[in-house]
DNA sequence: AAATGTGTCAACCGCGCGCTC
DNA sequence: CGAGCGCGCGGTTGACACATT
């Protein structure tokens, strides 16, 4: 059970101890724990090299400042965290990532070791049950302090794009941005020209953290049908959350990706990854897991202006440095980007009603021209709608606002259709306010009456954690077996 | 009762930073 | 200035207990 001989990170020979000591691995005994206390009592902390040589223990330096910084120095906390303490986790974690040392400077007596266990446990779970990361009520508090006054959304109740938004935000973070929903419509042509389709299909807002999950999280509607990928590949997204699945269709013939693209419905997948993959993207931004679980909704177009980033669009693997910059998924960068945007909100403004955008026209061409050969892949039964390619292809770049609005709502009904698509996001029956005796079944259902304002509508997940109405996270039912 | 899945905890490992020589 | 060393941090893994089927 207990190895032997572990090299305990750099060499055997730390600390100058040159002979070969065959040094322990694996958990302490009783008797270690009291010489080390004992040793840490003679010489105080730090020099734990030293150790070894000193007090005889076979274990190396890293092994004896872990153990002693874990579980034998005075003052640690054990037992489960308190509210408080799980309040200020999140909240920390919200600001600072997992900066777990930093974590555990703010609460005494825990150590970065327990705080990371926590975490990743709650991640885990949140996950599972596909719920967000952080709850709502705390991406609006913040979001409220950065623009000093509650945001004001209002979003029509027949629109059922705001459904599919506000099902969404339960789902993703990255959907708390408050201008969101009325920039999406916007800017999911902008995003279409951002982003070649195999990044729009896998931009972790649409297929990010609902592993287990058949939907489609973040998907407008509008969006699919103007784009001319999501045919085919919106089957796909909506049947292949729990595991790995094909991205594209082999015959969809896009030349710039690896085709079939193997894809894990999971956290670790992102568009970034899939730029890489295909040659696009800039260097790994070595994101923690749960940060790739939040992405922002940066290449929705919204790092268009210059404003955002500090930088001159000029398309290529610049975009993608934005886009990769801007995604440490941390609610500070996502409320900063939200202060960007609202900055350059009125040149974007602009820039849909057909006027000179930061995007390179050689680069919109080749979208375009890249749209062109695909939708001729595109079989015919799916591309009904009645436009021409070129119709979609010009749709929202030089028509009014109110006419593209328009023209989506036709196009989301007959793609919804198409798709069969029930239910924008899976609610499982133990989320319902009120229904927290059955706390064991997970099968998706329709959400009921969903309405209209995107905070309110959200509400259940800003609560989860804390609203003793709502599920709390660590009295979440166990996944079943299944 | 056995098999399997999940949660929790503890420990290890690799990497990077800062200091010293 | 660069190599070696000590240390801390964050990610990952393994063991065990418990729950579920």
């Amino acid at each position: 059970m207990v190895s032997q001989g572990g090299r305990c990170g750099i060499s055997n020979s730390e600390g100058g101890v040159g002979h070969h000591v065959v040094l322990k691995k694996g958990p302490w005994t009783a008797a270690e724990d009291a010489v080390l206390l004992e040793y840490v009592k003679r010489q105080g902390e730090g020099n734990w090299n030293a150790v070894q040589k000193n007090s005889g223990l076979q274990r190396c330096g890293k092994s004896c400042r872990l153990r002693w910084a874990n579980h034998l120095r005075p003052f640690l906390k054990k037992g489960p965290f308190t509210p408080d303490e799980e309040k200020t986790i999140i909240d920390l974690h919200s600001k600072i990532g997992n900066k777990w040392a930093r974590m555990a400077a703010q609460l005494p007596g825990r150590t970065d070791n327990e705080i990371k266990n926590y975490w990743n446990t709650r991640l885990k779970r949140r996950q599972r049950a596909g719920l967000p990361v952080y709850p709502m009520d705390l991406l609006q508090q913040q979001y409220n302090q950065q623009h000093q006054q509650p945001p004001n959304i209002s979003v029509s109740p027949s629109s059922s794009f705001a459904s599919i938004i506000s099902a969404a935000a339960a789902a993703s973070p990255s959907a708390s941005h408050p201008t969101f929903h009325r920039r999406l419509n916007q800017n999911s042509i902008n995003l279409m020209k951002n982003c070649t389709p195999l990044d729009l299909l896998n931009h972790p807002t649409y297929c990010n953290n609902m592993t287990g999950t058949k939907s489609i999280p973040f998907l407008s509607r509008g969006l699919i049908n103007n784009h001319p990928f999501s045919f085919q590949n919106s089957v796909l997204l909506n049947q292949s959350f729990s595991g790995k699945s094909l991205l594209f269709d082999a015959n969809l013939g896009h030349n710039s990706s690896p085709i079939p693209l193997p894809v894990t419905a999971t956290n670790t997948t992102n568009s970034f990854d899939l730029m890489r993959l295909s040659g696009m993207g800039t260097d790994n931004n070595e994101l923690s897991s749960i940060q790739n679980t939040i992405q922002t909704s940066n290449n929705s177009g919204y790092m268009e202006s210059d404003d955002v980033m500090g930088g001159a669009s000029s398309g290529g693997d610049e975009q993608c440095d934005k886009i990769a910059r801007g995604n440490s998924g941390l609610l500070g960068d996502l409320l900063q980007e939200s202060q960007a945007i609202k900055r350059c909100e009125d040149s974007e403004d602009k820039d849909i009603n057909g006027e000179e955008d930061g995007l390179s026209k050689d680069a919109f061409q080749d979208f375009k021209n890249c749209n062109i050969d695909l939708m001729s892949n595109v079989p015919k039964h799916i591309s009904h709608s009645g436009l021409s390619i070129s119709d979609r292809s010009n749709i929202g770049m030089n028509h009014e606002k109110a006419e593209v609005a328009e023209e989506m709502n036709i196009m989301d009904d007959d793609l919804m259709r198409l798709l069969d698509c029930p239910s924008p996001v899976c609610i499982p029956d133990w989320y319902d306010v009120g229904s927290s005796t059955n706390t064991s079944n997970y099968s998706s259902r329709e959400p009921s009456n969903v309405t209209p304002t995107y905070f309110s509508n959200v509400k259940k997940d800003e609560d989860d954690d804390w609203d003793e109405n709502f599920c709390c996270w660590n009295n979440m039912p166990r996944v079943l077996n299944s």
